[in-house]
DNA sequence: GTCACTATTTATCTTTTGTTATTTCACAAC
DNA sequence: GTTGTGAAATAACAAAAGATAAATAGTGAC
């Protein structure tokens, strides 16, 4: 648990060890496992997930019944239904957990009514807004701009490390085609350079 | 002019004359025409582009030199680069009127200063930072989720005045096709439904 | 009206991607 | 050990999309 707290600290400089302790007061840390579900699409639930240790996938499903993988949130990123926490509809994803992980599952009403009166979470809230917006924006700029080859190359670059973490199969529904593309786009990279 | 202020009073009920008021004097009211490029890709512009009338798009440019609209803005909605905005930073997208437009050019540094002594425009703010989320957000499941063509009928149904105010070449590049592509997308479903 | 210019459609061909099935591999259960 | 299970790589074929060029339709200038 105070590894957990020091994690928190590190990554949001400014909260004092009272706005830390609140947010714990107003959350859960829940251990999951591969496969465990945080949240399914249909459901109602403004909780905020914040990645203390291990790897979450949040997905859709398509017109084919496909599984597309829309976010892979690793330590220190969050997942969550925009739908539920902005105008508390049902989820349009379904969260997942891909590793053993450790999650921070913050009630994000008691955390909006915080707000108001504490000026550290009033920052924490917009901080966390902007950084969903420009994480949201990159995303999209990435889809539009790049091929699928230039998107692995850089998922690769900006995260070496959940090239070997994140199953080949949520990876290339990430980036936008199949497994067997993937592959060829692996092997086309391992010739050529 | 007090055309352009009862459409902003109409989007924004909560805002008082004298917020609308201040917000004119930190703005600039501009008339382009379709070609005029109102932010270039590079140059550091922190305005808010909002539609008075008219169409805006905003697109980037690929490995292959080839023009991404990644961005169709009509009455009410905005055009910004959010690198510039949020972090003072050149701009990734080029902005560009397709019709002849009203903007109203917000210089976003004012604005910004503004919110932290008037509620109304922090409010604003927030609202405006939640909407673009959302549509970007909205965005980001459209292209994971839909075909080209599931994009298209969205598109379509969503801003069936757009099919025609927009020119196909854009429309195109804005669904992630070709204009080839997109012409068979149409021929097919006036085909079969 | 014609002319010039551009956008769109259509047709043809090529390339890429998807689909499916098969094989290999890794790992767990027995 | 073998057997089963699931992921990943590979191959063969089908489907879709891209590239290119040519034909058609629109638009504005004159």
């Amino acid at each position: 648990m105070s590894q957990t707290l020091s994690k928190i600290r590190d990554s949001f400089p400014f909260l004092q060890k009272e706005d830390i302790e609140f947010l714990f007061s107003i959350s859960e840390l829940r251990k999951v496992q591969p496969g465990d579900v945080l949240l399914k699409e249909g459901d109602v639930n403004s909780n905020v997930h914040l990645v203390i240790n291990g790897l979450l996938r949040s997905y859709v499903i398509n017109s084919s019944g496909d599984e597309r993988t829309v976010l892979i949130s690793k330590e220190n990123m969050r997942a969550t239904s925009l739908n539920s926490i902005l105008h508390n509809l049902p989820s349009e994803i379904t969260i997942e957990a891909i590793e053993p992980s450790t999650i921070l599952v913050i009630n994000s009403n008691l955390f909006q009514k915080a707000t108001s009166t504490n000026a550290n979470l009033a920052l924490l809230e917009k901080q966390g807004m902007r950084s969903y917006l420009v994480d949201t924006t990159e995303r999209l700029h990435l889809l539009t701009v790049l091929s699928p080859e230039e998107r692995f190359i850089r998922f690769r670059d900006e995260h070496p490390d959940l090239i070997q973490r994140v199953p080949q199969m949520y990876l290339a529904s990430y980036l936008g085609v199949t497994t067997v593309s993937l592959s060829r786009i692996k092997s086309r990279i391992a010739k050529h350079g």
